[in-house]
DNA sequence: CTCCGTGCAAACTTTTTGCAACGGG
DNA sequence: CCCGTTGCAAAAAGTTTGCACGGAG
């Protein structure tokens, strides 16, 4: 099965492209960070990102998300607990939303069908008329409580 | 025009409720408080707070705004800077989404037509479907560049 | 040889907390 | 009086930065 930028194998090749773009080097940190966040399947923490095995100091973490934010590969998220959470851009993964737990903060992702993204877009391009923002994309998140704090 | 909770008259009252079921008093630097997020019309950061004449210390800020959400009359928000933002909620204001800035992490009102209302409670319906997550709200954010950072 | 990337420790920002004083009911 | 509330200062939590070393090109 395909789908644009989903396939594990090509995902270290974009990055590299997209590194190397921005003149940095896709070093092997920086690669097993993309592949944690690939095996993770969901926004996770710096802490999380320890646990599961990265093995370079926080300093780097922090350092080697941002440059690879910067190049496009990664995305920020902040969420209700003020504890940073990355995954990776859309280029690199399948278009989805999130689940937010409101008790711990944590995110999960989630895939809608067709019909509904359509419908979201839809409301998006409503919503773009009444305002002076120079809106280019939006967010659908849906708010409850997760399984480890059910 | 009526429409639920929002008449500002009746602001204070609801929360003066709210705090007195969660024994607490509806003291002066609360009732400011209140005041301010009504008269900010979007969600406020504790700096902006000061700077629009919050006269509190800042320890008072944080203390007086957890009070304020745990007895259901202010909810905090995370943005993409990592400073809080502060709104009434929704039983004291009108229901609305957000746009966010991605540059500034501004965040600003806007209340979409019943039509798009409808549309995004059946996407949230539908995603419901697919999680273990205990959903019992969404949230739709428009995101792009404020009138400030264009 | 030259930089980029790294680890460590210190600095910085935002938020929380301890403590003593204040004040309304 | 009693106890919730406040201000101040210190502490805590998360993130960023300075610096010196090491390794890749």
């Amino acid at each position: 099965m395909f789908y644009a930028g989903g396939m594990n194998n090509d995902v270290h090749a974009i990055v590299d492209e997209q590194l190397r773009r921005a003149r940095q080097r896709y070093t092997g940190g920086r690669r097993q960070l993309v592949q944690l966040l690939i095996d993770a399947g969901r926004p996770v923490t710096i802490p999380e990102l320890q646990e599961i095995g990265a093995r370079q100091s926080q300093s780097s973490l922090y350092r080697n998300l941002a440059t690879l934010e910067q190049c496009g590969a990664v995305r920020r998220l902040a969420s209700t607990d003020d504890v940073a959470r990355y995954e990776l851009t859309e280029e690199l993964s399948e278009h989805h939303h999130h689940l937010l737990c409101s008790s711990c903060g944590r995110l999960e992702d989630v895939v809608l069908p067709p019909r509904i993204e359509r419908a979201l877009a839809e409301a998006a391009e409503e919503a773009r008329r009444q305002t002076d923002f120079d809106v280019d994309s939006h967010r659908f998140e849906l708010v409850g409580t997760c399984a480890t704090c059910n």
